[in-house]
RNA sequence: UCCCCAGUAGCUCAGUUGGCAGAGCGAGUGGCUGUUAACCACUAAGUCCGCGGUUCGAGUCCGUGCUGGGGAGCCA
């Protein structure tokens, strides 16, 4: 007999005859003449009812059936008597799958920490939380690959392992073949001659380069994929792997860049809204009750837009007393991008012009010489959401800038290239996937929106 | 990496001026009921995070390491 998902099961508009379901008992009451199961498949949030007769056939390995183990559950779908639920099935047939020992397993019919569940991070998608969280991250990410389809952009493929020494963009994995102990006896120089690569190797820190070459053949490119920093921060933002997204336009200006971001965060939004709905009001319910309101703000007001002097003049004129003071130069601390799009104008806002020193060398230089076309756009509860630029398409001035950086142009000879032929102005943007879905759901650390999160000391399943 | 807080039963936690190791939930057993994180009774369950020190005596005080949480830096 074919197999039907519980979802199918919960939206029928009519009872079945037979059916079969197979899936996880989340929870098991017995009474005299009866049992009742609640299976959960995956499928969605909700569980379905199962209801025993204790004097028929199938109740053979009813005893075995306990809280975790795998079922198959022949039956009739109708309409339930009790409360709580609109069909059950009445088991005709059970088949015991495997088995899951009471005495061992972990996870038990309450409320558990997340800083537990983190350490059974295999067992902790059969939980609702959880289960909720990774449909929603799964939806979210078929939204962005359908998001920049219908706007015409072409999915990029940029390398996991890189040989670029430095983008500026933080610490990186090196990646060796050579045995492990042996690497520090040796010069460095030596290493890379007789590595695989025959020279240095990383992991990628951003795919914004590649991109940049793309987007000046393609005209509109973006790349989904991991992105692995080698920082030591331990903090609820931040993980060693983390997924980024990473569009890049030819043709387009910092206007264009915040036009594309406001545009591709509010239609992400209202896809999840619209696609998990259940699973997003469990956060709204149990993490945090402003979720939905946050959540309506994101997806229909306007993002405010503000040059990062104007910024600096809001911050400076504000009562509140900052641990940092706030001056032209300096980059905003945690406190000052939180009192902007928290207290200040309580939606997510873009920041941008900032001074070129406290920015990388390929951001585009603007008129006055003192500012570059930087944009962050600031969301409140995770701060910093996404971080771009118009990109420097002059050559004389690119060339200056690295200089300025104190890096070798030779290493960026293909960058530079692009600035040789057919030179275009060019703009775009990293978006960090895990912290979109903080975001959209409320929970407060990257572990728990990861589903095996790799952070300093820790490498577990 | 820096600052602050915590680590006690499978889970969540209490444990007084240093003096016999506790509760709720979960699990097991029995009972009861078309049940809804069911209910009632009983039972089992501990390297008090590790190491070292102070003391007649340490879960409790001191040092140190590890782990977790919050904040900061770096950033997405």
């Amino acid at each position: 007999m074919k197999r039907t998902r519980v979802i199918e099961a919960l939206n029928k508009d009519k009872k079945v005859e037979r059916i079969m379901v197979k899936g996880w008992v989340r929870t098991k009451r017995d009474a005299k003449e009866f049992s009742f199961i609640e299976l959960n498949d995956g499928s969605c949030l909700k569980n379905i009812q199962i209801i025993i007769d204790q004097n028929q056939d199938c109740r053979e390995d009813l005893k075995l059936i306990s809280t975790g183990a795998a079922v198959s559950i022949e039956g009739a779908l109708v309409q339930s008597p009790g409360k709580g639920q609109k069909w059950e099935i009445h088991a005709a047939r059970i088949e015991l799958i495997g088995e899951a020992d009471q005495n061992a397993y972990p996870l038990q019919k309450k409320r558990h920490s997340d800083e537990f569940l983190r350490t059974i991070a295999h067992l902790r998608p059969r939980t609702n939380k959880y289960g909720a969280l990774f449909r929603i991250r799964s939806e979210s990410a078929f939204k962005v690959h359908s998001y920049f389809r219908e706007k015409g952009f072409f999915n990029l493929h940029t390398p996991i392992i890189t040989g670029s020494d430095c983008e500026g963009a933080g610490e990186l994995f090196r990646v060796t073949t050579l045995p492990a102990g042996k690497t520090k006896q040796n010069e460095k120089q030596n290493i890379s001659e007789n590595d695989f690569f025959g020279k240095e190797a990383n992991l990628t820190v951003s795919g914004q380069l590649e991109a940049e070459l793309f987007a000046c053949a393609l005209d509109r490119v973006y790349t989904f994929g991991p992105t692995f920093r080698a920082e030591n921060s331990n903090t609820p933002r931040h993980a060693a792997e983390f997924w980024m997204i990473e569009p890049e336009m030819a043709f387009a200006d910092l206007t264009d860049n915040m036009d594309l971001a406001e545009d591709l965060i509010k239609n992400m939004t209202i896809h999840v809204m619209e696609n998990c709905k259940d699973d997003l009001e469990l956060f709204g319910k149990f993490v945090d009750k402003k979720l939905m309101r946050d959540l309506e703000i994101i997806a229909e007001k306007e993002y405010v837009r503000l040059p990062y002097q104007k910024a600096v003049e809001i911050l400076q004129s504000s009562n509140k007393k900052f641990e940092f003071p706030v001056a032209f130069g300096t980059d905003f601390q945690t406190e000052h991008e939180r009192f902007l799009c928290e207290n200040h104008f309580k939606k997510p806002v873009f920041v941008f012009d900032y001074p070129k020193s406290i920015k990388p060398f390929y951001m585009r230089l603007n008129d006055d010489n003192s500012t570059v076309g930087a944009m962050d756009l600031l969301v409140p509860r995770v701060g910093e959401l996404i971080g771009g630029s118009r990109r420097e398409e002059r050559l004389n001035i690119l060339e200056h800038r690295i200089k300025e950086a104190g890096m070798k142009k030779e290493t960026y000879w293909w960058y530079l290239d692009i600035r040789r032929f057919g030179s275009t102005p060019h703009a775009g943007f990293g978006l960090g996937f895990e912290r979109f879905l903080m975001m959209i759901t409320g929970v407060s650390n990257i572990r728990d929106v990861i589903p095996f999160p790799r952070t300093p000391r820790h490498l577990e399943f």
